[in-house]
DNA sequence: TGCGGGCTTCTACAAATGTAGTAAAATAAT
DNA sequence: ATTATTTTACTACATTTGTAGAAGCCCGCA
């Protein structure tokens, strides 16, 4: 499931309500994203085809709803990701992330006791 | 600075070994990844003109290496990977990998390792 | 000094992406 | 009913991306 730049706003939206209408999807975008009905519309129908969205009929009007969940869809872009630019490994993804960015000592706290909680009881293969 | 899939690997040839001619390149692209010859110059020229590698003469021959860091094409690729599909915040991103991506057990320490020496003496802001 | 190879530069072309216009069909407002 | 408004279904078109062929240029060798 691999979604373009475009895409993921529409999702992004549809994640956050849904059902909706391509005329709600226009109302929700960022501001700042001002794109023609019709390209939102253009843009629910590929990600319809590529079923990443599914779209019924109330009347004569489309509604839309995630047929991918969120979680899903991030899952897989962050296996590209890591794929693509850190060799297929998460340690170095993590690593990075832990270097290079600014995390609140909250953030860090709360890091800190996932991975405790995840490294309590055992190795990654069990 | 934002490279695509097959820049990508391009790319990583050149960090691990520079300057190298696109003979070299072609030769020490990963198994499986069968570029026509011609292939890889278009990817380099690309390249080029869009700044990520520098391109030299020696002889006849083109000389390529990297024009920007790994580490800087990295930081990129996780903003824009965050922007788009995590609200723009790293600590999900992070919470993320971490729930959801089998770490070793080693991987993990050196993650709280990280975590702690980060997070021994200063907030996020200091 | 002409030849075989390798390397370069140009050109090509299909698929994917971003963005939207048009016309027709359905619905709502007088 | 007639008109105004929404929606839909199609079509369009420029860019970017993935892939590569063709033709010419330079160099060492017979």
């Amino acid at each position: 499931m691999k979604l373009t730049k475009a895409e993921w706003q529409i999702m992004n939206v549809l994640w956050e309500h849904h059902p909706a209408t391509a005329r709600q999807v226009a109302g929700r975008l960022p501001v700042g994203v001002k794109w023609a009905y019709t390209t939102i519309k253009t843009m629910l129908s590929r990600l319809a085809e590529k079923k990443a969205v599914r779209e019924s009929k109330k009347g004569n009007t489309s509604v839309y709803e995630p047929a991918v969940s969120r979680q899903k869809a991030q899952r897989s872009a962050v296996k590209d990701l890591v794929n693509q630019a850190f060799d297929g490994a998460f340690g170095p993804l993590m690593h990075f992330v832990v270097e290079d960015q600014r995390l609140t000592a909250k953030q860090r706290r709360e890091l800190m006791r996932a991975l405790e909680v995840k490294g309590g009881r055992e190795g990654p293969r069990r």
